[in-house]
DNA sequence: TTCTTTGCAAAAGGTTTGCAGATGA
DNA sequence: TCATCTGCAAACCTTTTGCAAAGAA
């Protein structure tokens, strides 16, 4: 056999890791993947988080966030967006409007040719703005 | 003595890693500080670096930036600015110009009060759009 | 059955800490 | 002088990898 070809099976781990991911209501860290899939699968193990979490994203199904020097995951295909970081409850949350109107292709002051950009807000979320 | 109070000294050390980032182009990452200073002290070990760009964080003299997962550092004192970071050379550059308009107090659709926020851009820097 | 995936534990990579000697004030 | 700072090495923590057993097809 020469191929470096290679199947890619379906397992239990995998579809909770995915499940997780999707029903999270913004991008989750290694922990917290880890310990909400262990309330299904409690012999889960670090390594195989890891490991489909790269698995996943080499497939795009998720893609990474960095957030505050955290690697952050998030379910992919939830269109163009941006993330709001609450500086009080510290939560992360998706915001569904783009503050910027940089399209792929724009010539940016200096030369830089733009292919994609990303934009965090940080101030207080509405619960907290309500509660203070 | 009771006091938590201590003195900070100057240092060879100190010196030079705060030149470094203040001539800096862009943020710069750990080993880039380690490598650039030791042009002027060879036998800088690495946890100086970690301790001094800490206590330079601490300072309010510097600050930390995470970008693709790495934190890197820049001077602080630059005024309102964000990051170009080159999708071939990897480089990141500073930019000057801002491409939103979100003064502090701004409410964002969803009721999210924005205090600040960071925006960086991807893609080919002058020199790499000018050598394809 | 066969080849992939998992969990464990060891290995790596990066950051922090303890300590004795060097150094700034 | 003497408390702070530095370099080294050990300790830590997070992420990756090797391997034998478990599991999908």
């Amino acid at each position: 056999m020469l191929s470096g070809m290679m199947a890619t099976r379906s397992t239990r781990q995998r579809d909770v890791i995915t499940r997780v991911l999707h029903d999270a209501e913004g991008p989750l860290g290694v922990a917290d993947v880890l310990d909400r899939a262990r309330t299904d699968l409690p012999a889960l193990g670090v390594a195989t988080v890891y490991r489909t979490l790269k698995l996943l994203t080499d497939q795009g199904r998720i893609h990474p966030v960095t957030l505050d020097g955290e690697t952050l995951y998030e379910a992919s295909g939830k269109g163009h967006h941006h993330h709001f970081a609450c500086t009080r409850c510290q939560r992360v949350f998706t915001l569904h409007t783009c503050p910027v109107a940089l399209p792929s292709g724009t010539v940016y002051p200096g030369g830089f040719i733009v292919e994609a950009h990303e934009v965090t807000l940080y101030g207080q979320c509405p619960a907290c703005a309500q509660a203070s």
